[in-house]
DNA sequence: CCTTGCCTTGACGTCGGCGTCAAGGAATAC
DNA sequence: GTATTCCTTGACGCCGACGTCAAGGCAAGG
């Protein structure tokens, strides 16, 4: 198949599939026009590509995915070192959510104080005049 | 004081407080000599802008409280504008945490699975050959 | 006078993952 | 023949918050 059923299929589009390849990440093989050719497992490797990318990994970070599919494996994360991008990707995340999660705290306090003042000042003194 | 003071004692650079101006968040007076010049407000409206910027805000959401101090206000966080800043950045944090954390089970979920696959394939049938 | 250290404006570089446009070749439909 | 649609490479644009370099001005110390 040709760049652009790859790219329909996989839901991407050609300029991505070009800048895989450009990357090395997804060369293709050339018809005698000069045409990018791929066959089912290029969207196999490129599906596994695209599912990393939704996880929020930077494309290098799929190599070793794609290199596991490519020597074999039954799936991308088959391999050893498929395994550690997982890892350092899950404690990178453990440590990403737990600074937001502090953040988003310190916001809320922030907030609520922030209106406190705020109804003080429009209200004030109000058990004292009773 | 000038630029360079002003800077050390944000802790930040020339080249930020440049780029501040640029986007009219801190526009500066200028000495006879074009020097900018910036006294103990601006150092306040700065450091407003930074803490903002440590949670993670964009230029333009801090704008709101720096123009809340500018007005005369106690705090940055006094106006109503701002008010609606935190409320739409704490928003944006909570779904923002949730689809990390989405992403993380589910990356959980595909280590462990990879890992008792690479396990089971290392030691196959182990409780049949016994 | 000369050096040093601050300041000025202007402009290009960074990072990631593409989008978008330009100019032209190739294959298919009619 | 020609209209359409696909394909090719090349190259600039984008976003945000600056970093960094260049060329030159201004003030103070020795």
């Amino acid at each position: 198949m040709r760049i652009g059923e790859l790219a329909e299929r996989a839901g991407t589009s050609t300029r991505t599939l070009r800048y895989y390849e450009s990357r090395g990440l997804l060369p293709a093989r050339r018809a005698d026009n000069g045409y990018r050719t791929y066959d089912e497992d290029d969207l196999r490797l490129l599906s596994q590509i695209r599912v990393l990318q939704d996880f929020g990994f930077e494309l290098e970070e799929t190599r070793p995915f794609v290199d596991c599919l490519r020597a074999g494996h039954p799936a991308g994360d088959s391999c050893p070192a498929s395994l550690a991008v997982y890892r350092r990707k899950l404690a990178e995340l453990d440590g990403l959510i737990g600074q937001l999660a502090d953040v988003r705290d310190q916001l809320g306090r922030q907030l609520a104080d922030a209106e406190r003042a705020a109804g003080e000042a429009a209200v004030p003194k109000c058990e004292m005049t009773g």
